[in-house]
This record gives C-alpha cells, structure tokens and sequence, in this order.
DNA sequence: GCCACCGGTGGC
DNA sequence: GCCACCGGTGGC
C-alpha cells in the first residue's frame, strides 16, 4: 500500500467523500461519553466550558493510511476529540468563542492549553469511528492497533450491541477540533501517566507530550526520562525502560492550525511585522 | 518561587 | 521541513 503522501486533509464537503473514503472525524454532540477520568489535562472546569455553537463549517478529515499495514481493510487510526477554544476574555471584557475563530490570530496570550474531551478509534472493517470510553482503554487500543486492527467488535466492552451497520458514533458538525494520533506509542507504565498539552492555534507547535511519574514529576523529553531511571533504579528494575516512553506529539486535523514559522533570509524585513494583524489591543 | 506554556534552535 | 530538546517567562 502507498503511503498517503502528507497526510491529506481534506474536508467533507469539498472531497464529496462516501463514508469509507475519508473517515471523517466529526463530532458527537448527544454522546453521553463519560469525561475521561484519570486525564489529568481534563480539569472539572474544562469539562464544564459551554460547547460551542454547531456551525456548519466543514470539518477537516485525516486522510490517513497506516504505512505499515498490508491493506486498508485491516488499518484504522486513533484520534483526540479536542474541546477548542475555551471561553477567553479578551480585552475589553468581551467574551469570545474559539471555534469560529480557529484561524485567526489572536492577541498572544498564555492560556491554558486545550483539553482533550473524547478518545476515538478507527474500525479497520468499516471504518466509522467509534468512541473510546476512557483513556487507558484508548492507550491500550493505540499500543496494539498495528498488530491487533480496532473493530467494532471489540467495542462490545462497553457498548454490547454496536456493529459496523451502525452509525459512526461521532456525527459531523465541526464543532470540535481533531487530532490524528500516532500509532507506535507503547501504554505507559504502570504509574506513569503520558499527558498531551494541546497548544493554541497559532503556536508553533502543536502539542507538548509530558510524562507524569509515580511521585508526580513532570517529564518532557526523552532525556528527562533517561536521566530520572538512572536516579530511580527501582523502576528499571521492574522492567521500566525509555522503550516504554515515545513523545509523539497527534498532528492536528485542520490545516494552518499551527503557525508556519517564518523563512529567515539575509534581508530581514520579512519579520519586521506578524504575517497577520494580531488582535488589537482594546 | 514554581511551573505550565511557548518559542528558539540545532540536528537530521 | 520536521522534530527533539530545552530555555525563558507570564501568571498564579
């Protein structure tokens, strides 16, 4: 199988798409999916933060084949359902909305980076997706999607009677933001906790991955890792090792989401001014 | 003072 | 161009 070359995004609308072509990622308004207990980056307050309105905006579909797998029918993918912009003062007291505002820069602010609201697999038969009720269990799916294909089937765990013949549990509105995942990323170990900071719009990445340890430390890198099994032996005595740690950031599911940095060339007038009017200031 | 967030940069 | 790594710092 070819690999699919970038990553196509494309949207539903533009793709005139079926259902099996283009595995659109959308999102589940009336899904009474439980928030996903244990991830830490999904505070109370996050999961309170009003949905937005549903636009009829399209939403960006990963086009994305599994490089490794021998056929499409047996490749699936693992995707974040992202809660966009929270609710964000600005100045002047206005209160706006993020998602209709995906692509416009705004006035650069820390903020609190986005929350992951929902996990989802791909089914490698019919390709709808289907949501995955906590973290762990999405996790364990990721580690093994390669070797062992997500179908619905195996979503009989928490939902006895879904088949392929019914709908995707996700449902198209462009609501929310998505993230296509990284299949190779091993469960972490036990204690360990990987955590996924999806930054803002704008930002020049797109996401942070950090490791929580058993004693609560946070770690961002390969090296970090390394260097606190070497501190902790009692880990790698149990069988812990870097193997078990990848630091994949998802790629984000809507083009431009995240800001291209700008070519540096000899003559620097190029960076003098933001390629797009910040926010103004109130 | 701490740390989550963000950007810079070197290596590939 | 991408990514791993890490320094700087705003905001609490």
């Amino acid at each position: 199988m070819e690999p699919n070359p970038g990553n196509s995004l494309l949207s539903a609308e533009d793709s005139g798409m079926g259902p099996n072509q283009g595995n659109s990622l959308l999102s589940a308004k009336d899904s009474r999916m439980e928030p996903n207990q244990g991830n830490s980056l999904l505070s109370e307050e996050d999961s309170i933060c009003p949905p937005p309105e549903p636009e009829k905006k399209q939403l960006i579909v990963p086009d994305k084949d599994d490089e490794q797998c021998d056929g499409d029918r047996h490749s699936s993918e693992c995707a974040y359902r992202i809660v966009p912009y929270k609710f964000e003062e600005v100045d002047g007291g206005e209160v706006e909305q993020g998602t209709h505002h995906f692509s416009v820069p705004f006035k650069r602010r820390r903020q609190r980076s986005l929350s992951i609201a929902a996990y989802a697999v791909q089914c490698a038969t019919c390709k709808k997706w289907r949501l995955i009720p906590t973290k762990q269990k999405y996790e364990e799916f990721r580690a093994q999607i390669k070797k062992d294909p997500f179908t619905c089937e195996l979503a009989h765990q928490w939902k006895p009677d879904v088949t392929c013949n019914d709908p995707s549990d996700v449902s198209q509105d462009g609501s929310w933001l998505w993230a296509m995942d990284q299949h190779n990323i091993p469960q972490p170990s036990p204690g360990f906790d990987r955590l996924i900071a999806i930054r803002c719009a704008g930002c020049t990445r797109f996401a942070d991955v950090y490791y929580a340890t058993p004693s609560g430390r946070k770690l961002r890198s390969s090296k970090e890792i390394e260097n606190y099994l070497k501190e902790n032996p009692d880990y790698a005595a149990q069988g812990v090792n870097l193997s078990q740690f990848s630091f994949k950031i998802p790629a984000p599911a809507q083009q431009d989401y995240v800001r291209k940095r700008p070519k540096t060339n000899g003559n620097d007038d190029s960076h003098k001014e933001p390629s797009k009017p910040l926010m103004e200031e109130g």
